[in-house]
RNA sequence: GGGCGUUUAGCUCAGCUGGGAGAGCGCUACCCUUACAAGGUAGAUGUCAGAGGUUCGAUCCCUCUAACGCCCACCA
């Protein structure tokens, strides 16, 4: 009757409906919404916001997966858990989005539509494409409390933003300056720094010579930029060069411009390098800008905003630098100035986000002083209150803090936060406020104008940590549970924004609140290809989650992603890994298959300890240790190890060896040990449900659903596993593992001889470990059901053995197949040779190390022991052997 | 130029504070066997990049070399 049941489950898991049955229940019925736990305490994980802008991409599956396992655990420990979600309007992305669009669609430029329509324009773009990730990212299983749900350009975020602001800029933290910043002429922004990458471009050095006044000497100087000649003001030697020492002071004329700077001496110049003397463009250099600061040297600035050649560029002007350089090196040639080109290649920096080369410019910004604020960032992890895992990170974050440049927070965009400073035309009053300024606080005008700029991205994503959870607004800050909830729990992101964002939070967010925003901060992984490459959109080489998810479910891409998440640097997805998982999940689904029909059987609980026979001591034994290492692994963000250990256990031990001892008296007739076997059957599934939930919470949900008593709620809120002493059956587990041997040598035997499965052998077993030949007495049945074996001799090593067999031998027993008819008695003697000489090769190894006084003397007594037993063992192995290598011969 | 990291089975990688060289995939042989062929059973595979050093003992610690990768940096 049992039989028939199996056909109630589908053969093969479908994932697909399983995720469309509980995400949406666990969503609706408000499973992710923080509930009180059994600690007592909160734990809070703030998702990096993903931009507003984006697809759901392989990086994304990666970080919301682990979050999600980290929260998962947390709650099924008994924590009262938020993840909370959000999204980022992510400035230059969306605005250069929406103008390409706006182009394509109606040649029109955000110009032509002015500043407020372009807006709107963008908000409408939000409202119907943006936030596609937010819908994708439920696809992977995410227990994020959607009600939490915040947008960077929300109202909420938007007060946050310009108190942060009000308060830096009135602590005197903000300030305006002209200085010399990355320029994209593209986006025609400033952007910051940490923007801003060095590319190798193939360049040269161009030797122009300076003429010197009221004199024929000439200077020679070398440049890569000699079209930005225009901007020089001065020529700079080192004051110790002794080939110049006697020109400082004099000047030099500028050729093509005509005019007159002096030669200045500047610590700076290398004398070894190039020529010695060195052009000096104060505003287009930034080494020339510092230099110009110390000798007080006019700024001249030759670029327009698309950077193009202004009116210093004589008859170039409008031209771009490149297209102007030829030009100007033809005419110096013609005027006998031009010395020679030197092919050079060298580091350019490059707009992270346009691609363009960045024109080095002086202009008016504002600036974030940061000095303060990263010693303080710094000291957080210096005294450990806030944790790098792994360690190794916090010297790339101190890289980056050490010494730190002030922050160029403005940029030339409308999509973002638009700086609260507001200018009054009257009075020439300016002032920072949180509010919409109409009048000016001073002189009363209405003439009044706020400040065009934007913020960057990074300065609202500095403060998210608060942001989301209501500051600085009291009402808000105790609806989101602030003081509950912050410092938030683990900050889980990728290496590649520690700079851009970890540290720009670890430092606004001490301001604020006095207190560091994170106890620990997890660095996972970047998800790299098959050949170890990031993944890119230029490469082509990405995976799409979705369709790993459409073809092998969630589950099976989280426990990919699991299995390759611990302390390392590179994840590589493989979709053929990803498969490999898929069929996992579905070696779950029927191990669960399998023990469906007999749940009516079980109990719920646990039997009385002292009822259990030796193989439920064996797995639950099993079962308990690895529960200790799943809570060990997942406490210290090794998803690796905890999804190795449950993948092992439940592959290696519960299928293959429990489910099979299980079926003789599943299908039995002996129904207190049927119920029994069913009763252990579910405890143990209903742990592995609870251990593997947080790594594929819709599979487990399932299984739960049958598993659970009707009084028991969703799994998603269950305990989770832990370890418990007195289920640790050491003696079960050293006799089970005796028994898999000696069966697994049994079915090698039956292999090597080519028996049919489905025919019976007979087999003797020889050991002078009684305890071990009592204990295979005792189950006998198991080798029957797992080797086929009919009857089962035993007898001591000494005892005559049969003389037509073939046998392998282990440290404890041997095993002897007798056989009929004609054997290959050669094949079998070689085989048993190489068995003997690999043993003894590994016995020489533990002996050597015996004989050698030194390590006798030195090795500590656990080592020595362990030497000494694992000898001996060979030893017996050896003997059995040797002995009847010699009968056979 | 500075810093960091990587180099372990054909592939992708794990090996924590030195003391048995491992996993998954792939591969080989045999099996549609009664949960699972997205499966079962049994198996093969490594000068742990190279050289030197410390140690009773090194994949692990130190030095050097090589290859690769990443980050930072103003070298005109």
């Amino acid at each position: 009757m049992e039989t028939q049941t199996v056909h109630e489950l589908p053969k093969n898991l479908d994932p697909k409906s399983i995720e469309e049955k509980w995400y949406p229940k666990w969503e609706n019925e408000k499973y992710f919404t923080p509930k009180e736990g059994k600690t007592g305490k909160s734990y809070c994980i703030i998702m990096p916001p993903p931009n507003v802008t984006g697809m759901l991409h392989t990086g994304h599956a990666l970080d919301l997966s682990i979050q999600d396992m980290i929260i998962r655990f947390k709650r099924l420990k008994g924590f009262k858990t938020l993840y909370l979600p959000g999204m980022d309007h992510a400035g230059i992305a969306t605005q250069a989005k929406v103008e390409e669009l706006i182009y394509k669609t109606e040649k029109k430029t955000k110009h032509d539509l002015g500043r407020e329509e372009f807006l709107r324009r963008t908000w409408k773009w939000k409202e119907e494409y943006g936030g596609v990730i937010a819908k994708q990212s439920r696809y992977l299983g995410i227990s994020c409390d959607w009600d939490y749900f915040i947008f960077t350009m929300d109202e909420e975020s938007n007060e946050a933003v310009r108190t942060a602001f009000c308060n830096l800029y009135n602590e005197g933290l903000i300030y305006q300056s002209d200085y010399i910043i990355n320029w994209d002429p593209i986006l025609q922004s400033a952007i910051s720094d940490a923007e801003v990458e060095h590319k190798e471009v193939k360049g040269a050095f161009y030797h122009i010579l300076y003429p010197v006044k009221d004199s024929n000497l000439k200077l020679e100087v070398a440049t890569t930029r000699p079209e930005t000649m225009f901007g020089d003001t001065a020529v700079a030697v080192n004051p110790k060069d002794k080939r110049f020492k006697h020109l400082i002071g004099k000047k030099v004329v500028l050729p093509l411009a005509n005019k007159e700077i002096p030669i200045i001496a500047d610590e700076h110049v290398d004398i070894e390098m190039g020529t010695g003397c060195l052009k000096v463009t104060p505003g287009h250099d930034f080494n020339d800008f510092e230099i110009g600061k110390r000798h007080n040297l006019e700024i001249v600035n030759i670029l327009n905003k698309d950077g193009t050649l202004n009116e210093h560029g004589l008859e170039w002007q409008g031209l771009k630098c490149t297209k102007a350089r030829p030009k100007v090196i033809e005419r110096l040639e013609q005027l006998g100035l031009f010395v020679k080109k030197i092919d050079h290649t060298h580091q350019v920096g490059h707009s992270q986000r346009s691609e363009a080369m960045v024109e080095p410019m002086v202009s008016k910004q504002w600036f974030l002083n940061v000095q303060e604020m990263s010693q303080v960032a710094m000291n957080y992890i210096k005294n450990d209150e806030t944790r790098f895992y792994p360690k190794g990170w916090e010297n790339t974050f101190f890289a980056w803090l050490r010494e730190p440049k002030n922050w160029c927070i403005s940029r030339q965009l409308w999509w973002g936060h638009q700086i609260p400073v507001f200018y009054c035309n009257k009075c020439n009053h300016r002032w920072a406020s949180q509010n919409k300024e109409k009048t000016c606080p001073k002189c009363k005008s209405d003439n009044i104008f706020q400040d065009p700029d934007v913020l960057d991205t990074w300065f609202s994503s500095g403060l998210w940590p608060i942001t989301t959870l209501g500051w600085p607004n009291l009402d808000r800050m105790k609806k989101r549970n602030f003081d509950e909830f912050f410092p938030t729990s683990t900050l889980v992101t990728g290496f590649d924004i520690i700079f851009f964002w970890v540290a720009r939070m670890m430092m606004m967010v001490p301001k604020f609140t006095n207190q560091h925003p994170f106890e620990k901060i997890y660095i996972h992984a970047i998800v790299t290809d098959k050949l170890g490459r990031k993944v890119s959109k230029s490469l082509g080489n990405g995976i799409d989650p979705i369709e790993m998810i459409d073809t092998y479910g969630a589950d099976a891409l989280r426990f990919a992603i699991a299995s390759g998440s611990g302390y390392n640097r590179n994840l590589n997805l493989d979709p053929e890994r990803i498969e490999g998982y898929r069929n996992f999940m579905n070696k779950i689904w029927n191990a669960f298959r399998f023990i469906h029909p007999f749940l009516h059987n079980a109990n719920s609980g646990l039997p009385a300890l002292n009822k259990l026979d030796s193989h439920e001591k064996w797995i639950i034994s099993e079962l308990n240790q690895v529960t200790q290492k799943m809570n060990e692994s997942m406490e210290e963000f090794r998803f690796d190890d905890a999804s190795g250990a449950i993948y092992q256990f439940v592959y290696d031990k519960f299928c293959s060896w429990f489910i099979e001892l299980s079926k003789s008296i599943l299908y039995g007739e002996d129904e207190t040990k049927k119920n029994q076997r069913a009763t252990i059957l579910k405890y143990c599934f209903r742990k592995i449900c609870a251990l593997l939930h947080p790594i594929t919470p819709f599979v487990t949900e399932e299984f739960w659903a049958y598993l659970k008593s009707d009084n028991e709620d969703l799994l998603i809120v269950q305990d989770y596993p832990e370890y418990d002493e007195s289920l640790l059956f050491v003696n079960e587990q050293e006799n089970m593992n005796k028994l898999i041997e000696v069966i697994t040598s049994i079915r090698n035997i039956r292999i090597s001889l080519n028996v049919k499965p489905k025919d019976m052998i007979k087999i003797n077993l020889f050991s002078d470990d009684d305890h071990i030949i009592h204990y295979f007495k005792e189950n006998e049945i198991c080798f029957a059901d797992l080797a086929k074996v009919e009857t089962i001799t035993y007898g001591k090593k000494a005892d005559k053995k049969p003389t037509k067999a073939i046998m392998n031998a282990t440290t404890h027993t041997e095993i002897f197949v007798p056989l009929e008819g004609v054997v290959d008695l050669a094949a079998h003697i070689s085989k048993l040779e190489k068995e003997l000489d690999k043993t003894k090769k590994e016995f020489d190894q533990n002996n050597n190390k015996l004989s050698n006084p030194n390590f006798v003397d030195h090795a500590p007594e656990e080592v020595l022991n362990k030497v000494k037993e694992k000898a001996a063992a060979l030893k017996e192995k050896i003997d059995s052997l040797f002995e009847n290598l010699k009968v056979f011969k």
